[in-house]
DNA sequence: CGAAATTAATCAAACGTTTGCGTGTTTTTT
DNA sequence: AAAAAACACGCAAACGTTTGATTAATTTCG
């Protein structure tokens, strides 16, 4: 039963013509007659043939095959975005490959080169933590290989990248605080190094000043989103002179961090807490956060995706703009039943 | 800056020697001197050549490449699972692509062809809701392409397939809480189309009946998964002649709904709940399931790609026995704080 | 010292498909 | 009826790499 696939050579040989025409017939070139590209098509069809994508691949020298490097697949965003990823590509007939650099710059280093090799037609990514160096996308210019950024994007502009935008999205979280009637808000931040952590203290102290109101810096605390780093910024906040009754967190893990611990203290109903959305079923909790900011990763996902074939389909991609995709994020109130 | 990728040939021609010799030289042939292979690397190095793995795969007529089709990629399970996959057939240098069936019969067929027309070396499956034929993997046979079910399978022994005993587990769950002093147990149930839903049944009975209690087939409650269909089992449940102590939830989702709607009536001490893990994050609820049945997603990922791997690389893959590996799953018992 | 063995490299074919160019045959145009 | 156009197909090269067969040069050994 080990069927060898049938092959284009085989067709020509049984029908005595040449490859050339069987070729052509199966893709309905105008140079041949009708009879014989129905002989063909009918012949391959009882023969099961199947095009032998490699030697295509090879022979065009594109692979039809798109490249997503992200941190950590089972990460819920992550799997949504390259889920829609997935999605868009098999809608032009493109696969994808993935490969995760768990957050670590020298896999990615090693990945981009694996990547390559395989001559992807174009790269998604979603930077590692640890990246600061990005010499080894820019190796892939010369290749003429796209790279689109996305989520996790370097910080400068001469790239193209698809995020999310969450400096107005922490604007729209604290007015939303302040319009609650919360005059004290905490922030629990993340590391400095981290550009998101830039963008949430901006759109903070945006909206803070937009309201008249004043900063006051020892409301915004770093911390390195752990659990006993979230309950040390919380015994800040508990101490602090002037004590918060709403706190901003850096993302759901440190709201959860943050929500057990006030819940254990018996706290929990003086503060608001809004984050920022990673865990679907976080409004499950008996006190969620009021507020989720939503940073759309299906939606990031497509766009990027979109993006990408756009690029690898232009001819020009040289003297080409540098596309940089804001996906507006937005706040969610979660209506509290109880 | 538009460089063409070096060839062996441009290697060649500049070196003055054949292609072939280039080619061996690269890999080490012992009929290449050791003067000429250095030269060889040594410009091979210096004009950063890499192979065209394209024309590498089509020429061996292999591609180094595992297919992976599974439901639904941003459910926790299997995002795990393929996040296994991945890590496992980068260790052996293969590449994975993957698909997402959205739990549709017709998709997965059509994805299935589109694997084999992309040649790959062997396929990971967990197959979708629908699929109760499996003539689309059978066909794959004849193109020797090695098949590995994993977690959800088909429900016949002669495929390869890795899936984890929810049947021993259910026993475990059962036992437990009879031990904790339930005597009157219930179970929401999936449909009964489904194969997992008779191992948890299977499970229960073996259980009550192990330990000389009866059965009561109106303590097993058939449901449609959804939010809704959770809520009238668990009316069942409460107006119940023997109202059960403790509910064996036929998933988080379902152990979620549940949890919720007791909190709601404010029965919830009233009840024990074990599930089934999906969610990452459930243990972080105030009422969490008091146990839950870990199915280990990474783990099973790992064998199922180790098992395919090897399918691919063993000569006589005709003759070879079926792998059927079982995954032992662990009752996890969460130590409530408080 | 001549035959055999070893070493070092080359040649050419093959993998399956596509495509520019050429060629012979039929049809249309003037 | 001759020239032009349209049609239908074949030829051959090309994509980059690998590999069995072959050759030429050198070394080894009886």
């Amino acid at each position: 039963m080990q069927s060898k696939p049938t092959t284009i050579k085989e067709i020509a040989r049984i029908l005595n013509i040449s490859p050339s025409s069987v070729s052509r017939g199966l893709h309905d070139h105008p140079s041949i007659g009708a009879v014989t590209r129905e002989k063909i098509k009918q012949l391959a069809k009882s023969l099961n043939y199947e095009p032998n994508n490699a030697a295509i691949l090879f022979q065009k020298g594109k692979t039809y095959t798109i490249g997503v490097i992200l941190p950590e697949l089972s990460e819920h965003f992550f799997s949504t975005a390259i889920s829609a990823i997935e999605d868009e590509a098999l809608k032009k007939n493109y696969t994808v490959i993935f490969a995760q650099s768990h957050d670590n710059y020298e896999q990615e280093v090693k990945l981009v080169e694996k990547m390559k090799n395989q001559r992807v037609d174009g790269l998604l990514v979603s930077i590692s933590k640890d990246t600061s160096k990005f010499d080894h996308f820019e190796k892939l210019n010369s290749f003429n290989i796209p790279v689109v950024f996305f989520d996790r994007i370097p910080p400068f502009k001469n790239v193209h990248y698809v995020a999310c935008s969450l400096e107005s999205a922490t604007v729209k979280a604290v007015n939303y605080l302040l319009k609650k009637g919360h005059r004290s808000i905490g922030m629990i931040n993340g590391p400095n190094t981290l550009y998101a952590s830039d963008e949430r203290k901006d759109g903070y102290m945006q909206a803070i000043t937009f309201n008249r109101l004043k900063v006051d810096p020892s409301l915004i605390i770093n911390c390195d989103l752990t659990e006993q780093g979230t309950i040390e910024a919380a015994n800040q906040f508990l101490n602090h002179k002037r004590r918060p009754t709403a706190i901003v967190a850096f993302n759901d893990y440190v709201a959860l961090f943050l929500i057990k611990y006030f819940k254990k203290l018996n706290v929990i109903d003086e503060f608001d807490v809004v984050s920022y959305a990673n865990l679907p079923i976080i409004s499950y909790l008996d006190h969620t956060p009021v507020a989720s900011v939503e940073q759309y990763p299906y939606l990031q996902g497509q766009k990027a995706a979109n993006i990408l074939l756009d690029l690898i389909n232009s001819p020009n991609a040289e003297t080409q703009a540098y596309y940089n995709t804001i996906v507006e994020s937005d706040l969610i109130i979660n209506n509290v039943e109880e």
